[in-house]
DNA sequence: TCTACGATCTTT
DNA sequence: AAGATCGTAGAT
């Protein structure tokens, strides 16, 4: 029984909302579902550590674009970085999948990850990319729509944890300290999890 | 064109 | 603590 899919109108609002709602929800994408654990918001208009902190760029283009779309890019030259683009078409915002926990599709995650034994420790960004088989070419597609990557209704995250994003050393200090990366409290697929205290 | 570097992960 | 690995963005 698949969950119905988030409608588009579910992505029109601040980045740090969506990823609050976003904990719990569903990515499908071929044989492989997740449910999202770790999220990082980043906003429109004040964000330093925002890729559209510089304006319009051939590959931020989908996060400019109308909400409910995928904005996937390349980081360090090997890890596909899932985002979910949010706020309204003009806005530049997105949310970023820190860590899943794996819902189905298992066989398919361990071929990904090289066959590798062991638990199935979906924790940082890269390793969601990798075990959704997503890549550039599904930027700027939508995620409301029945046959591409999905995103479905779970089971909403009753407590959540929030700390300071990962990796933007670059930005501003007001946005380097903002809080606003959040995650399911007491999942084990959480990264840097000592960095996370409770929420409201 | 040229260069520096990154919303990372793994191994040492 | 450092290497892998390459597209992007800004400078030349």
């Amino acid at each position: 029984m698949p969950g119905r899919l988030l409608p588009c109108q579910f992505y029109a609002r601040d980045a740090l909302d969506v990823a609050r709602d976003l904990l719990g929800q569903e990515i499908w994408h071929g044989e492989v579902g997740l449910r999202i654990t770790e999220v990082e918001a980043y906003r429109y208009p004040d964000d330093s550590a925002n890729h559209c902190r510089a304006g319009l760029t051939p590959r931020n283009a989908p996060m400019w674009g109308p909400p409910g779309r995928a904005y996937v890019y390349l980081c360090y030259g090997m890890h596909q970085m899932l985002n979910l683009v949010t706020n309204g078409d003009g806005q530049g915002a997105a949310v970023l999948i820190r860590s899943c926990e794996p819902i189905a599709g298992h066989r398919v995650i361990r071929r990904r990850r090289g066959g590798k034994e062991g638990s199935v420790l979906l924790t940082g960004p890269g390793k969601v990319g990798q075990a959704l088989g997503v890549d550039t070419s599904l930027s700027g597609h939508p995620l409301y729509r029945r046959g591409g990557i999905e995103v479905r209704e779970g089971t909403q995250a009753a407590e959540v944890v929030v700390g300071p994003r990962i990796g933007i050393g670059y930005a501003e200090p007001e946005h380097l300290h903002a809080e606003w990366r959040l995650a399911i409290a007491d999942s084990p697929w959480v990264s840097h999890a000592r960095q996370l205290r409770g929420a409201q």
